[in-house]
DNA sequence: TGGCGGATCTCAGTCACGTATTCCCCTAAA
DNA sequence: TTTAGGGGAATACGTGACTGAGATCCGCCA
């Protein structure tokens, strides 16, 4: 079970790892900015030589990575030409497995999505099956979207934890009986014949905001997702932080509440027992502000009722508002848990049920972290909800793929095994 | 006082920034083996062709930071001859800034403490005061320890948080009155000429662990820190996580005990209000296990109550047992708190109270962890003590400077400003 | 139309790593 | 004692990425 791993040590680099990370930090400027750079902003930027800017450009120019965009001229000289990227310069597939539903995109490399499609999980969630079913939508997919397969860097799994990030396995995750161990990467791989990449959907979602989202996906933060459970993925100077084996971000059992719920972990008051949408609506539903006449435990039952129990809060039903705000206070308190434990400076939040939630939770939490926060007298943090909006999963997993192939990451300096 | 960071693009790297990581990733690899590497073995750990290996060796040996230290042969073939690290090479000066004592050393580059000397911490703690002491200390010990001055690479400041990082200041911590923003850092460097590194007593600690506490430095992993309050200090993938402002590893308000005492954060059961020494002994002293006639909110008064406390149950005293032992169930979910955000392969317990309870605590919490392990099915989390000892907090003050220095960070490879 | 300024390109130059070769040192057998 | 052989380490040369200086290109302005 626990395989010891040995020390790795630090491998060295060479010539052509130090020549290709800085064509992917180039490419990360120019990803970053808003509306593309010209070589000489980018020698600034990033430090290089205007020389080695140009050397790095031609390449990329070459790959069709980016485009050069018009001239901008101001004043007297040669016009600086601008550098964009070029969003049909690579695409990436990505697929959100979900215990309800399976979605799937295509997304270009400016991180829009070029195709989408959504199918129910098949029933009885037999892997086998699923899989199959993956990769069936997954070729449709390339084939509706009309992109170039030459240009498809790969496949992006988002799975629910926990995960074995070196196998590429699922293992064993709550609503997805049956699915001890499952080799996700390797059958897909085999089954679409891509690259393919497994992470943890929070993880995902994290990647989503760093590629695709903007200026609150820079720098460290943390991606609060919100779905039927809630997770977060960790990013630490513009880098992902995984874990030993991919599993980082489980929060379910942090305490938030100690008069509430009893958890399954025997304590009360966890994260898992006291503010997820289940039992949100679980607690509308005893209080009778929702019919419970279904017992919403399945995915879509929850996201219906939880959809329901906002509407009652927006048309100003006291006890819907209740519950919802005191949600909010107690995911406040699991946020400063984390941001307490790494010091980030912003709080993303995201993922399916955050759209619902977000108005009242973005009123309250900035004050309720603040107050909570150590290094408040430091530096405050920023709270945002994300801009990648409902897909994040899927998306996230796309991102995966671009990230690893583009994004200057440590790793790719150092030599392998 | 929330200045705005803009984000800063990563920035290229170049042939000698190559050259000089390259370098650090040798010393690195020479530094973790236990007695010493050849060339060849260097080649093989590290991934460089063995021709570099020979360039960066010579270059160390001009440095004087390795020696050839004897040959090893065994079968036929001309023998491996052998580079170890000179422990002379370089020094480091660390000093522990704490409420009560300050304790100072003098580290050579192997990690062993060459000089070592405690202060009380001056009366009143008035800033400039004990700034001038430190100073005067320092100036004492490099006399004291006749090491070459132009052999000291700098003086490392573990204080106790908030800190702020990029100021070099220590922002009013709890127990110390008076300390609003000093500027520890400029003062110190200015006093002693040294340059000088200020961080977090936590962080420092895990650093120590990271240079000189052997296998169980390696790879990511939390360090405990058991001083009169808990903190952690966070080291992922060989790399000490800081945070924004450095202020990583505030874990004082993580819930524990539903049950358990109020807190100043207006909840009740945090790790502060219900597992760190001075409330174990309050407790031993209420239950009447101890005298209470002091009152024992000081420093020294709590270590020496909290030894009794220890002692009394060494010797057999249930009611001490239990308090202790109920002490090391709390910690050990705070601890899974972490290890669950973060999923790293170890735990490291160490701080000046961490030699009292390490036999009860080792015993008993690594079932705890695992049972409370999200990712127990895929890798067991090692629990250890640390090898570094009570000093950790000078010690690892001192490797600040060190591991600014010599350890092959990611971020040395980068181009500044 | 010519001058000017700024951006970009060309062309060496430098430096670190990689490959092939040689040198050196030790073991072991004749 | 001598010699063959094997493996580590150094030397020499080649490659490739970044840098610096000057040339070139481009558009504005007089």
């Amino acid at each position: 079970m626990t395989e010891i791993r040995q020390p790795t040590p630090r491998r060295g680099t060479n010539l052509p790892r130090m020549g290709d990370f800085n064509l992917t930090v180039i490419l990360d400027a120019i990803r970053r900015s808003s509306g593309g750079l010209s070589r000489v902003e980018l020698a600034q930027i990033v430090g290089l030589s205007p020389q080695t800017i140009s050397n790095i450009s031609r390449r990329l120019l070459d790959q069709r990575l980016i485009v050069e965009a018009g001239k901008e001229g101001s004043g007297p000289g040669k016009p600086r030409t601008i550098l964009r990227l070029n969003p049909a310069g690579m695409y990436a597939l990505g697929v959100h497995v979900d215990p309800a539903v399976i979605t799937s995109v295509v997304l270009d490399l400016v991180g829009d999505v070029v195709k989408h499609s959504r199918i129910p999980t098949p029933a009885g969630s037999n892997p086998q099956r699923v899989i199959a079913a993956i990769a069936d939508e997954i070729k449709g997919l390339i084939e509706d979207s009309g992109v170039d397969p030459g240009k498809i860097a790969g496949l992006g799994v988002a799975a629910p934890g926990p995960i074995d990030l070196d196998e590429g396995t699922v293992v064993d995750p709550p609503l997805l009986v049956g699915w001890d161990r499952v080799y996700l990467r390797d059958a897909l791989a085999e089954a679409t014949g891509l690259e393919t990449l497994v992470d943890k959907d929070v993880t995902s979602a994290a990647v989503a905001e760093t590629w695709a989202g903007g200026a609150s996906g820079t720098g460290s933060f943390v991606f609060m997702y919100m779905g039927t459970g809630i997770g977060c993925g960790i990013v630490l100077n513009d880098e992902v932080v995984r874990g030993t084996s991919g599993n980082a971000g489980e929060i379910g059992h942090i305490i938030v509440d100690p008069d509430g719920p009893p958890c399954d972990c025997g304590l009360r008051g966890c994260v898992k027992s006291s503010c997820i949408p289940q039992v949100l609506v679980a607690e509308a539903e005893e209080q009778g502000i929702l019919d419970g006449g279904r017992k919403g435990t399945e995915g879509p039952e929850v996201q219906e009722g939880f959809a329901r129990l906002c509407d009652a809060a927006d048309s100003g039903d006291e006890r819907a508002i209740a519950i919802i705000d005191k949600s909010a206070v107690l995911v406040a308190r699991a946020v400063a848990v984390v941001t307490n434990t790494l010091d980030v400076e912003r709080v993303v939040f995201g993922g399916p049920f955050w759209a619902r939630m977000s108005e009242r939770y973005l009123e309250r939490i900035p004050a309720l972290l603040a107050a909570n926060s150590a290094a408040n007298s430091i530096h405050g943090i920023e709270v945002v909800g994300t801009g990648v909006g409902e897909d994040v999963g899927a998306i996230g997993a796309a991102c995966l793929v671009l990230e690893h192939t583009l994004a200057p990451r440590a790793q790719r300096l150092l030599l392998e095994g």
